[in-house]
DNA sequence: AATCCCGCAGAGGTCCGACCACCAGAATAC
DNA sequence: GTATTCTGGTGGTCGGACCTCTGCGGGATT
């Protein structure tokens, strides 16, 4: 991709680019309006937003109408909602999300343990007994399940890590949602959570990526089973016919 | 954000992706022609080049100009050329990427040990000699190394993974392309490749694993020593915070 | 004086219609 | 027969008109 020729697109995002690494630009400051920036590149205000929208669309930008645009703050995310899409177009199966979250998730779990601050257990221990006080009620259960995972990430000290987690969370999210409500063993469920919250406490890395294994394995069977007790089959996963392919 | 609501841009990239769910487009497929597709779903040109554009970025569309515009091919890719934007944004460390990999690609050697087949096999081996044959040529030797780790994340059987992995990895090359020429114990890096190879062969997973992560500690401390031969500091952090001024 | 509401200004969003650049295959020239 | 040119179709860029949203300030109301 090192072509900083033509397409006006990519003079927009080197351009950009350039910006953020020189320190000119940085998360939370605005660029100027679109008008006045085309005018300053000497380009038309429809290239530039080209190049905006390609940025937005990485998560890089923020684009706010009637406000302006800027750069995005916050934890870093990457292809978000680019992981279901490219689920669907490739006919990701349910197994390779959770092998991949298995994987990831307990690493960091492992590297929380290591790593983590008296603030990230406090925030853990808070969200353990958030889930504990909610135990009946699935949807909000889910709310503080999908924080405790995230405090992890952020414990483990690893941006990259933990944006690479969020991508697939997210993708499995919508579908949780749909099945949570059938959620049975919730309190067996927040109990393994003490558990990690524990280990992780304690600074027992082995103990901590193990018990998280054990967590993750478990949500699979039970989205499994939820998921085929749902009426109509809403994913996983369709072969209709594919063409040729190979690679 | 799954909001079906105004936004020209939601519009299109909902529409394309129902028809990718539904099968009606399919990896290679190509979507009819801008003006007329826009025609079709009553938006304008312009609209339809937005959404368009936001599944480009995302790697789900590839535009080819004169040609037309096709539902991407080949193997997954997630936001790409985005880690590295992001990387700048947030002062991404190079340890912190390295770390990354170092989960990643250990886990998925460890997969390839327990799932790949014959042809994948044939394909390492076959790049392991090429290492060999390349260890005082940089630039074609970084070729091989580089497929020598696509074909473990192929063998792996895990696509999600794969395309994680491929988002560190290619992250990471630009920087290695710099300062690959200073490289010196090619040979010593090869060795550790063909071991890696032998324990996928003979299935021997925690091996796999195991050396995976030896290779990538040494690669890691191989390009920091590299990097810090290097005249300017590549890369790091930079803490200015001047406004105003630009390109 | 404090509050509420409306309207203005400035930002992004959409549209149009013309024209440019590129690619591939057909028509033509050698 | 091969090389060259032409041509049709497709994406890329332009600019400039007009719409919608947001934030905020000043006037009307209480």
């Amino acid at each position: 991709m090192p072509k900083t020729d033509t397409h006006m697109t990519m003079r927009v995002v080197n351009h950009i680019r350039n910006m953020i690494e020189t320190g000119d630009l940085q998360p939370g400051d605005r660029i100027p309006p679109e008008r006045e920036f085309a005018r300053k590149l000497r380009i038309s205000r429809a290239s530039l937003r080209t190049g905006i929208g390609y940025l937005a669309a990485m998560g890089v930008m923020d684009v706010r109408h009637g406000v302006g645009t800027f750069v995005a703050e916050g934890p870093p995310e990457i292809g978000k909602s680019s992981l279901s899409l490219l689920g669907a177009l490739h006919g990701f199966q349910s197994w390779q999300m959770f092998e991949a979250r298995r994987i990831l998730e307990s690493e960091l779990a492992a590297l929380a343990a290591e790593r983590g601050r008296e603030q990230h257990f406090a925030s853990l221990s808070e969200e353990v007994a958030e889930m504990y006080a909610t135990v009946d009620n699935p949807m909000d259960y889910l709310i503080h399940d999908v924080r405790f995972h995230r405090v992890i990430a952020q414990a483990s000290g690893n941006p990259i890590l933990a944006a690479l987690m969020e991508t697939i969370t997210s993708a499995l999210y919508d579908e949780r949602r749909k099945t949570v409500e059938r959620s049975r063993d919730l309190k067996e469920s927040a109990d393994l959570h003490r558990e990690i919250y524990r280990a992780i406490r304690s600074r027992n890395a082995a103990e901590a990526r193990s018990v998280m294994r054990r967590h993750l394995a478990m949500a699979q069977s039970a989205q499994e089973v939820e998921t085929a007790a749902a009426p109509s089959g809403s994913n996983g996963q369709k072969k209709p016919r594919r063409k040729n392919e190979e690679q």
